[in-house]
RNA sequence: GGAGAGGUGGCAGAGCGGUUGAAUGCGCCGGAUUCGAAAUCCGGUAUACACCUCGGUGUAUCGGGGGUUCGAAUCCCCCCCUCUCCGCCA
């Protein structure tokens, strides 16, 4: 029997060493009671193993008692009076035996019915423990920087002005003076966070796009996808986006009408490529698969009132190419491919020119599903707090974030392979997968206006985008 | 939005109350035949969980969950999913 019908973590290793959980969700600052969810799955499995060994008696039984009545009710037939009377009295002596016990394996399934739902509800709740190598701390102020880049010539102990001999304007200052973006009609037609991409605006934001989604399929090798960003509810909790991250996802209410199902807009590509192969087994000769997808992204933003209100940061619609590898069981194998993805941002955010640094994310950062993260933040020098002149003295922000799951995924969505190939007797495994941001815009149009603007004004196309913005070389201020 | 059909193993497709975990075909694996291959023939080929002396044993699974029955893939109820026709429409 199927004990978990929505799958979660391991249950051996749960049941085997409870503690490891316990860690995780210490370290994650999170809050799922273990103990409770080790205890119930006890009660479950001791019933379990009851109604097992009453099932097997029951069936052997039936196997025995088949036959005999058969033979009874042939007798009954051609009987008459006082004998079948006998005749009928010994056959419900046959059946008072299984009777009895399919009394007993009912109460056992109403007690197992009784557990089941808590049981399931907590081991859904359960997070991904970080990995060993994961430092501890509360979020991202613990997080640890890695590494830092900047272009030829870019001085991290200098200020923005001092590199560059003058100071620069914030994005949004930019996005005005060259008409990139009409935020007031943005919130005109969509509410607050929305914004109308407008005029080279627009197309910067449609070259970067497409100039990270082809370097990912021509360079890097990735299968070029279109993925739905309507989904079902068990994408979502397959994904691990549920059940922690369901006040961030917008519900389709209207999909509920005439009886069709709950439907949720995706916050992520990540969501659809991973569903792709959900309730699959995979052959192993396949593996790993590479995928790459440009999506809108829908988020709420719920709880993030008053934080980032203005610009490009923080928005509920935006687009972004997203690149997952679904692969081995293999913790190497794993980290190898983390490292992969992360070096394909790290090239890209090279060639686009903008200093850049990678942070380990702490245990209390890493979110439910993820063992490992590594964030990726741009050089932003219109972020940061302001200066006694009112002006900002530059910060990072976060615009790729980097995922190592493990099987926490690929549990959830019933996605296996089967060693040795298809067709084989090799057993089958969980997958393991990751996930990595290309390029999300606009926000990742915040550093570059910021890092290619002039002193006149305008902002110079990166090199690298040029071809996708029909070779102009700069966007300059209309007369 | 209206009306109808249907969900069985990797796939196709039987079975519609009693050794049916499930015929048959395809696919796949092993073997025979062959110089080798094709064709042909023979054998094998689901998953999950639990126990285990690692050889096996038990239980469950024919979309999911209940029910009827001594016994359910087969009968009844609820839910989920898919498809077809009409309407509307990028």
């Amino acid at each position: 029997m199927c004990l978990y019908t929505p799958r979660m973590i391991d249950p051996k290793r749960l049941r085997e060493d409870p503690d490891h959980y316990k860690r995780g969700v210490a370290r994650k600052r999170m809050s799922v009671d273990i103990d409770r969810a080790v205890a119930l799955d006890a009660e479950r499995r001791g019933v379990q193993q009851e109604q097992e060994s009453l099932k097997a008696e029951q069936n052997k039984l039936a196997k025995q008692t088949g036959p005999k009545i058969g033979q009874l009710m042939g007798r009954l037939k051609k009987a008459e009076g006082d004998e079948r009377a006998a005749i009928e009295a010994e056959i419900e002596q046959v059946k008072a035996g299984p009777a009895a016990l399919k009394e007993q394996i009912q109460a056992l399934e109403a007690k197992a019915q009784e557990l089941s739902p808590e049981l399931e509800a907590l081991l859904l709740e359960i997070p991904q423990p970080p990995d060993n190598d994961v430092p501890d701390g509360d979020g991202s102020e613990h997080n640890v920087e890695i590494s830092r880049w900047g272009p030829e010539g870019w001085d991290w102990a200098q200020t923005f002005e001092q590199n560059r001999g003058f100071a620069p304007k914030t994005h949004l200052e930019l996005c005005e003076s060259l008409g990139l973006v009409d935020f007031p009609r943005g919130v005109k037609v969509a509410g607050t966070r929305s914004y109308v991409l407008t005029g080279a605006g627009m197309r910067l934001h449609q070259a970067v796009l497409r100039y990270a989604f082809d370097r990912m399929v021509d360079q890097n090798g990735f299968s070029p996808m279109s993925v739905p960003v309507i989904v079902r509810e068990s994408a979502m909790q397959g994904t691990g986006f549920f059940p922690h991250g369901r006040d961030q996802a917008y519900l389709i209410e209207e999909s509920k009408r005439g009886g069709g199902h709950d439907a949720y807009l995706t916050g992520t590509g990540e969501v659809g490529l991973m569903g792709i192969h959900q309730d699959e087994i995979l052959d192993e000769a396949d593996l790993p698969l590479k995928y790459v997808t440009v999506s809108t992204c829908f988020r709420r933003e719920a709880g993030a009132a008053g934080r980032d209100t203005a610009g490009l940061y923080r928005i509920h619609q935006f687009d972004k190419v997203e690149q997952v590898v679904i692969c081995r069981a293999d913790e190497a194998e794993s980290r190898r491919y983390h490292q992969e993805m992360i070096g394909f941002v790290v090239d890209l955010l090279k060639d686009l020119g903008l200093p850049h640094r990678l942070l380990q994310c702490c245990s209390g950062d890493l979110g439910p599903k993820n063992a490992d993260m590594i964030d990726v933040e741009c050089w932003m020098p219109g972020r940061g707090d302001d200066s006694p002149d009112g002006r900002p003295v530059g910060d990072f922000g976060e615009t790729h974030s980097a995922s190592r799951l493990y099987d926490f995924q690929c549990r959830r969505l019933n996605m296996r392979y089967r060693e040795g190939g298809a067709g084989g007797k090799g057993a089958t495994t969980i997958c393991h997968s990751l996930n990595n941001t290309v390029a999300a815009s606009p926000r990742i149009l915040i550093p570059i206006l910021e890092m290619y603007q002039n002193a006149d004004g305008s902002v110079t196309v990166p090199p690298a985008v040029r071809s996708y913005m029909g070779g102009i070389d700069a966007i300059k201020p209309a007369e």
